[in-house]
DNA sequence: AACCCGGACAACCGCCCCGGC
DNA sequence: CGCCGGGGCGGTTGTCCGGGT
């Protein structure tokens, strides 16, 4: 607002970029390495803006990208990042090597925010679209694990994001010590790939908190054993990044006695489908007393579980059959096995992948073993790929 | 063959955050 | 502590291209 633009404008080339502006372009961080974008243009004789420069390199020219078509385990991933991150493209793109955060965002955009839609999955929340079929207390209840669902990982995605930023820095400071004097690090004789490609960040440490979560009983026994003396993953606002991982991104270190819970009108998560992270003020704190037991059995309610869920209730009440087992596999092999159909949610159809003999819906046990595979397959996710993704 | 339409994707824009001064 | 510049992020637009009529 009001501020100049990242550069003059005047006589600057936009759209697409020819080839041998690509070639100028690489040519001159090969060599150089980009240092300021906003004077690289004018070093490398190129009529663009920096920042043009810069979305160039970082989306289509940095020789780290994969590019073509999605396989069917990137899209699982998108699916399932989506669902816990929202919008968070470069989020998601960390753990997804060699993928920008644009490709990803596109490529949801295009083809699976519609394979949801087609499934009558609204792709903002990952929930069934017709609510009027959700009013049971089940549901509402389920709404409100949405709540708190995304509270959370947005205090998480904070603590994420200051992480991989620690990392870029720690990256760039390795590269100032290592590479040549000036500014970018990049030692003219070592292929740029190589140092850009390289320098695998240290993976997020709040990462740690889904590895302590599944540390030896998996999530299924720290819900079960909430009562005990673990740690609530309840959400927090504000946390430390000095401390333990736990502590450190949770803020809950502590103070396991007291349990934050997001009591926030539901429109926050519902309504946009984006959680708010501004919401102070729809945080109240609790005692560690019995009914923090339901709040963080709800929290630990997964979007996809939710959304499954509803419709087990559906299938329940008109006595098909529901869901069970792997929530996110089954749910992810859906989406993913129905680009070309139109099954959706509310087909009638029973054979659905969905279903499963154990369907106990709202069972107890099967409750906590789809908790803990939900964050398993959460868990696996993140611990797979972080470590070499990109780092722009 | 020409036109239209929709999909796919590259690129741009505006806002925001963070670090340096 | 406030200002400013650099850079990142997410949303949106523009352009190209292939298929259908």
């Amino acid at each position: 607002m009001g501020r100049s633009p990242c550069c003059d404008k005047v006589g600057l080339k936009k759209g697409p970029w020819t080839p041998e502006e690509d070639q100028k372009l690489l040519a001159y961080i090969e060599e150089h390495g980009h240092g300021s974008w906003r004077a690289l243009p004018t070093k490398a004789g190129l009529q663009r803006c920096g920042k043009s420069c810069r979305l160039r390199w970082t989306n289509y020219l940095r020789p780290d990208i994969k590019r073509g078509k999605f396989s069917l385990q990137e899209e699982q991933t998108i699916i399932q990042l989506h669902a816990l991150l929202g919008n968070r493209w470069s989020a998601i793109a960390t753990h997804l090597p060699k993928r920008t955060d644009n490709e990803i965002k596109n490529y949801w955009n295009t083809h699976l925010k519609k394979r949801l839609a087609k499934l009558g999955i609204d792709p903002l929340t990952h929930k069934p679209k017709n609510d009027s079929l959700l009013s049971t207390e089940g549901q509402s209840k389920s709404t409100a694990n949405l709540s708190h669902m995304a509270q959370w990982e947005s205090a998480r995605l904070e603590a994420e994001a200051r992480l991989v930023r620690q990392s870029k820095l720690r990256s760039t400071s390795l590269h100032h010590q290592l590479g040549s004097p000036g500014q970018e690090l990049v030692p003219a004789t070592a292929p740029l790939s190589k140092s850009v490609a390289a320098a695998p960040p240290t993976p997020p440490r709040c990462l740690d908190i889904l590895k302590a979560w599944n540390g030896g009983s998996g999530v299924g026994g720290w819900v079960a054993g909430l009562g005990s003396d673990l740690e609530s993953p309840t959400s927090t606002v504000s946390y430390s990044e000095n401390a333990p991982p736990i502590s450190a991104a949770t803020g809950i270190g502590e103070s396991s006695t007291n349990f934050i819970e997001f009591v926030g009108n539901s429109a926050s998560c519902d309504h946009d489908g984006i959680m708010k992270e501004e919401g102070e003020e729809d945080w109240k704190l609790f005692g560690n007393s019995a009914p923090h037991l339901s709040g963080v059995h709800e929290m630990t309610m997964s979007p996809f579980e939710s959304a499954l869920t509803s419709e087990s209730l559906i299938r329940t009440r008109s006595h098909e059959h529901v869901p069970s087992g792997n929530f996110v596999e089954k749910f992810t092999d859906l989406l993913l096995n129905n680009s070309g159909g139109d099954r959706g949610f509310s087909e009638s159809g029973g054979d659905s992948d969905i279903g499963g003999p154990s369907c106990s819906g709202s069972g107890g046990s099967d409750y906590y073993q789809d908790n803990k595979n939900y964050w398993n397959s959460i868990l696996n996710l993140v611990n797979s790929s972080p470590s070499d993704s990109p780092m722009f």
